[in-house]
DNA sequence: TGAGATTTAATAGTCCGACAATAAGGTTGG
DNA sequence: CCAACCTTATTGTCGGACTATTAAATCTCA
């Protein structure tokens, strides 16, 4: 229907599209695990650009286009089978021209998203075709508020996973990953698990873990446990104070892998999923 | 590496691109399958008859063109920091337009295989980076000769999840579920496991366990796991005949999630993935 | 001399407009 | 009623121009 041409405004505005820069938190997952490595952040230019910028989200416009999409498309707004405009429409829509669009639809292509062919058009996927453990759809996932549903079902794997991965870990670990878990325990330790970066430090514990099983099937599965274990903590702030200290658990665990014993670090880590799995029940499942 | 580059060639043949089909194949790129979904590899077979698969996701030039690198990348012909040529060049060099190779390269980016930055070009990202578990890059990771070490990653996975997979199936099943998993043994009863029939069948079996479970966190896993049991079955015969008979094993679980016993279920499966562990290990150990 | 600011240059990123290829859905013919 | 044939909407590919970004070289100045 309405469809407000703002083109001749971007036209103008195209010579001088400076600012950029808009807003990109609201997420706290996207560098939750995957990329514990290159952990920058954006630059924080002010740069007020209040005309019809279209990068909401993300650094290039085809990312921003993609993270719009997969948004709507993993929250609902767009549902499976739902047939999305056409590449001209839209991308007009989108005041983006249509090669930008279309690499953006490859994006969510590449992550099982949405399917295109001539004629039929660009089409949602069935839920079951998503590459739900991507770290870029677990993180448009987790923009706004999250399913339950999905979070109990990602500790469900946690409580699989993890405790294997510890078991495995505590076999294989060398010196470097006993430094690194130390390390994450410290930084847990000092600053507690309601700051951001106490936070970060237990992704680096649970992925520091995969890290030594030497695994890479496991190793991929970080983001997805980040997320998990993020969620853990999120939720238990957001009820009050929280329940219990977990740094024990987490010591035990790490000790049990110094030990170099399997079924301790095995049952240790089963303890701490299962304890996290009854505060997120708890908080999350009915009032 | 020389690639001569036949773009005068293609120039004048777009013109008829229909009918002659010559530039089509010369360089193997454009029909380079990538059905994706149900990860097989290519056969041997001369294949001039591409086989519709029932998804008949057709290949389009900027996927063929995303499988040609992905598996370049992949196999290790591009190494993680290798930077690769600029756009302008390498899309001249593949005889395909500079749009058509940038969406094939934001695949590439939406799997983690590389980054791009403007004056720093493209180039591959740390193994760690790489969506593993990703159905496309799977696929291109078994394409030529699979890497040992990865298919006994992908094992260990097998023998974390699907035990635990099969218990939460046996609490959860319901009816279909159950006629899925017996129609996939009976399938595999009546073809062997020598055709692809029969493998496919082994696939839909564990497939149908994940389903079960009810947790879309572990049904996405169903291509990697589909892999590593197609693998089983691939390298028992390229040995030899099988060993043993699978099919047993296979009906102990069905029939202990038909009962809804979890405990049992889960031995079973760690029985069937022990052993099948066991002769991959045994085969492709070492020659 | 060396750290920091500045310029340069290379490369990816974006836009546009045209045309080709594909296949869904209707139409026709048997 | 089914099968083969058109129609046409929609994605797919192309080429070329221009912009934005940034690594690296250069310059400035304490």
């Amino acid at each position: 229907m309405a469809k407000p041409p703002a083109k001749a405004a971007r036209k103008t505005a195209r010579q001088t599209r400076v600012g950029g820069g808009e807003a990109i938190d609201s997420e706290g997952v996207r560098d939750a695990g995957a990329s514990a490595a290159t952990s920058e952040n954006d630059s924080r230019e002010p740069a007020d650009d209040p005309v019809r910028s279209p990068r909401g989200t993300g650094r290039r416009l085809h990312g921003a286009i993609a993270h719009k999409l997969g948004v709507a498309i993993v929250s609902g707004h767009y549902a499976p089978g739902d047939r999305l405009p056409g590449e001209v429409a839209f991308s007009g829509e989108l005041d983006v021209s249509r090669s930008a669009y279309r690499e953006a639809v490859q994006v969510l292509t590449a992550k099982g998203l949405v399917e295109s062919r001539p004629k039929a058009g660009t089409s949602v996927l069935p839920r079951n075709r998503w590459n739900l453990l991507d770290p870029d759809v677990l993180a448009w996932a987790f923009t706004g508020d999250p399913d339950m549903r999905f979070i109990r079902n990602l500790f469900e794997l946690r409580a699989i996973v993890e405790p294997a991965a510890a078991a495995l870990a505590a076999e294989r670990r060398d010196r470097t990953d006993l430094k690194t878990l130390k390390t994450a325990l410290a930084a847990m330790t000092r600053h507690s698990l309601a700051t951001e970066l106490g936070r970060a430090a237990d992704r680096e514990f649970h992925t520091g873990i995969l890290a030594a099983t030497r695994n890479d099937a496991l190793i991929v599965l970080s983001s997805s446990i980040g997320a998990a274990v993020n969620w853990t903590t999120v939720f238990k702030q957001r009820a009050r104070a929280l329940p219990r200290n977990p740094i024990p658990d987490h010591r035990r665990v790490y000790e049990a892998i110094a030990a170099g014993d399997a079924a301790a670090a095995s049952t240790a880590m089963r303890v701490l999923v299962d304890l996290a799995l009854d505060d997120i029940s708890r908080l999350g499942g009915e009032g």
